[in-house]
DNA sequence: CCCTAATAAATAACTATTATCAATTAAAGA
DNA sequence: TCTTTAATTGATAATAGTTATTTATTAGGG
C-alpha cells in the first residue's frame, strides 16, 4: 500500500481510482492547478472521468486537509498539496505561481494578534503578485 | 467640490450620484463590503438603483485604484477603500474582517525576490484566518 | 442651454461551483 | 471468497457570483 492510499484510508476517504489519480497528481506538481487544469490533465488516462469528481475530490481533500486551496484573485480556485510553511508568487503576466520558502517570522505578530486583539490565528497566507524573470526576460515593461 | 468627487474626477469618471455614493460608503466603512452588502446598503437611499451598477462601479474604482478588491476564500469579493498598508484578518465564525496594521517588514522579503529570483514584486497581501475575541468569548470553541 | 459621450437600469448571458440522483464500487464482515 | 452496504462516480441540472447587452438617461464641456 503507497503512502498516498494510506493518506486518503487516513481521512475515511475511500481509496478510488479517480480520487488517487488526483491526489498523486496534486502530490507531485508544483503549478498550483485549478479544477480545470486537473480534469484536463487526467482526462487522458481516465477519458471517463467527470468534472463533478474533480470538484468533489478537491473538496474532500481540502475538508481533511491534505490540499489546500486558495485563491489569488483569479477565475479560479487552484490547489496545492504542499504542506511546507511557504507563500505564493503569481506572476500577472504568464499567471504562473512560484513558491517561495523565505524566512519570515511572523510568530511576533501572531502572538500581538493574540495579546492586544484577542485574534487567535489559526492559519494565514502570504500572496505576492509581480512579474516573473522570464517574463520579464521577454519582451515590454 | 468635495475630495472624493474629485479623486473620481482625477480619474476621469464622471461624477454619479450613484457612483460618489458606492465610493463614500467604501471610504467611510470599514467593514469590507461585498457587492452585496454595498447594494444592500444603498437601496434604501436609492432605491432604483441597480446591482449591475455596484458591479460596474466598483470595477471602475478598482480599475483606477480607489479601491481593493480582494477575495478571503469567500463565496464573494470584498472591497476597501483603505490605502494605508494594512494586513486582514478574517473571523472565521462571524465573518467580520479586521484590520491589521502591524509592522511587518517585507522589504527585505521583497529584495530577495527581485535579487534571488528574479521576481519583480507590484502588490502583495496577507490574510490571516482565525477567531477574534468577540467570538472567542461567546460560547463554544 | 445643448450636445454627446459616458453612465445607469433592467435583464440576459456566462462561468465556476454545487447539488441531485441513479448506477457503480470499495472494503468490511460473514 | 461472497455479500452487503454505504460511499463514490458520472451525467447533468441547478445555483450563485459576475459580466455583457441594450436602451434610456444624464453629467459636464462648449
Amino acid at each position: 500500500m503507497n503512502k498516498l492510499a494510506e493518506d486518503l484510508k487516513a481521512n475515511k476517504l475511500k481509496v478510488t481510482p479517480q480520487r488517487l489519480a488526483i491526489y498523486s497528481y496534486l502530490v507531485g506538481t508544483n503549478e498550483h492547478p485549478t479544477v480545470e487544469t486537473i480534469y484536463n490533465h487526467l482526462k487522458e488516462d481516465y477519458p471517463a472521468m467527470s468534472l463533478a469528481t474533480v470538484y468533489k475530490t478537491v473538496a474532500s481533500l481540502r475538508d481533511c486537509h491534505l490540499v489546500k486551496e486558495f485563491n489569488l484573485g483569479e477565475d479560479s480556485n487552484r490547489y496545492d498539496a504542499n504542506k511546507d510553511v511557504h507563500s505564493h508568487l503569481l506572476c500577472t503576466k504568464c499567471h504562473r505561481v512560484y513558491d517561495y520558502y523565505g524566512d519570515i517570522d511572523l510568530k511576533h505578530v501572531i502572538y500581538e494578534l493574540k495579546t492586544s486583539f484577542g485574534f487567535e490565528t489559526s492559519a494565514l497566507d502570504m500572496n505576492f503578485y509581480g512579474v516573473c524573470e522570464e517574463c520579464r526576460g521577454n519582451n515590454e515593461n
